[in-house]
DNA sequence: GTCTATAGGCTGATAGAC
DNA sequence: GTCTATCAGCCTATAGAC
């Protein structure tokens, strides 16, 4: 219970921050639709009406943390995109920023993101459109260098950025709930950690789009 | 509007049909708590009540969706599994196999699974979990004969199997709703089309963790 | 089997006291 | 800024007519 030097009451900036980080973790794990406001007030141990007082309904509460948490990534990926480093390298980057990102600064940054696009991104507004294609210009531009420098097999740039964010959206936002499930089910196996995840996916990703000569025959669709 | 021979009436059959197409429809896009049992039955043109008349509530009809689809997914792995081709073979018959699933088929399992897996996976009872099982056991263990016979590199066959059919999973459980959202967003790339992909990842995914000699150096997780 | 009518609970939002 | 009390709307489920 944070509070405040002058007034010894709880701070309002308190309020706000622990709304937003209850709202956060019950809205990846449940969806907009799966949480009430009254969850999140009992969550962050305020009352419910202060949610319409500070953010204007549950909804714009929802936007809001959306639209921080992508301008977050965004932030990330345009740090390294620009970099002289190469291709090989970036990529590299992007994912180890990505586990970063996705394990210590917004953990819940996969799921929103997730949730939202398969609920159709009906709120990728004007704030939140830019950060989207950062992200994309990101992945796929170091993608199309590393083809036009010759060191990645000329693969599309946009498959390839799907195929990896895929792989690392899907991996961090089913991670919490997986090894519980896992667990559970008794799958098995033992279950490797996130970073032997990061090591796996950085060396797939390379070996998978590098150029040079391969032994395996090419590739085809059906048996 | 489809009638029975004798009745003149609807069949039950067929309103069970119409209410578990426009309810797989719908808990795909929304997710079971974004979904009522009026938006169900009005989608499917049939009385609310049936709903709980002939699945015992909007739940059950989830639970019931959630298996059926499932099981038809197992199933096709399991067909797959114990081919006696390469494991090459087997792990692109995979991906296709993925591909007719989640465009003709099911086409609304890759997001199912995924909202499922999302909220934690509550819904996997002693129905569900030997699908499951066996999804994880048919990718896992064609790769692990792959490494055993030498053809592919020494990769953690859980690791794999993560990476695999997360970028499957996140590509067709996003599919429909992101071309329409690229075109609005007026993305600065031509879409390819699903077919393209499954080419792209059947490739990026045996490249990667074939074995063989590689020019590329060894991975870092770092810069 | 299908429909209408309705019960009963929960939800999000707000007015007003402090 | 924060809380209590409350309302109107929507939700799922069901009883009962046909």
């Amino acid at each position: 219970m944070t509070r405040c030097q002058r007034t010894h009451s709880r701070c309002a900036v308190a309020t706000k921050e622990s709304l937003i980080r209850s709202a956060t973790e019950l809205f990846a794990h449940h969806g907009l639709d799966g949480v009430s406001v009254e969850s999140i007030a009992q969550k962050a141990g305020v009352n419910k009406a202060l949610i319409n007082y500070h953010f204007g309904g549950k909804e714009r509460l929802y936007t809001e943390i959306l639209r921080t948490t992508l301008a977050e990534a965004r932030r990330r990926v345009d740090e390294l995109r620009d970099s002289s480093r190469s291709p090989e390298d970036v990529l590299r980057d992007f994912v180890a920023a990505f586990h970063n990102l996705a394990t210590v600064a917004r953990p819940h940054f996969p799921a929103l993101l997730l949730r939202e696009v398969l609920t159709g991104g009906r709120r990728f507004d004007e704030e939140i459109v830019p950060h989207i294609l950062g992200l994309f210009e990101g992945v796929a531009g170091v993608i199309e260098r590393g083809v036009r420098e010759g060191v990645f097999r000329p693969v599309h740039p946009f498959l390839a950025h799907l195929g990896i964010i895929g792989s690392l959206v899907f991996f961090y936002a089913t991670e919490p709930r997986r090894r519980r499930i896992a667990s559970e089910l008794k799958l098995p196996v033992v279950m490797p950690t996130a970073n032997d995840f990061v090591a796996h996916i950085q060396e797939v990703i390379l070996y998978g789009i590098a150029a040079g000569p391969r032994r395996t025959e090419n590739t085809q669709k059906e048996s």
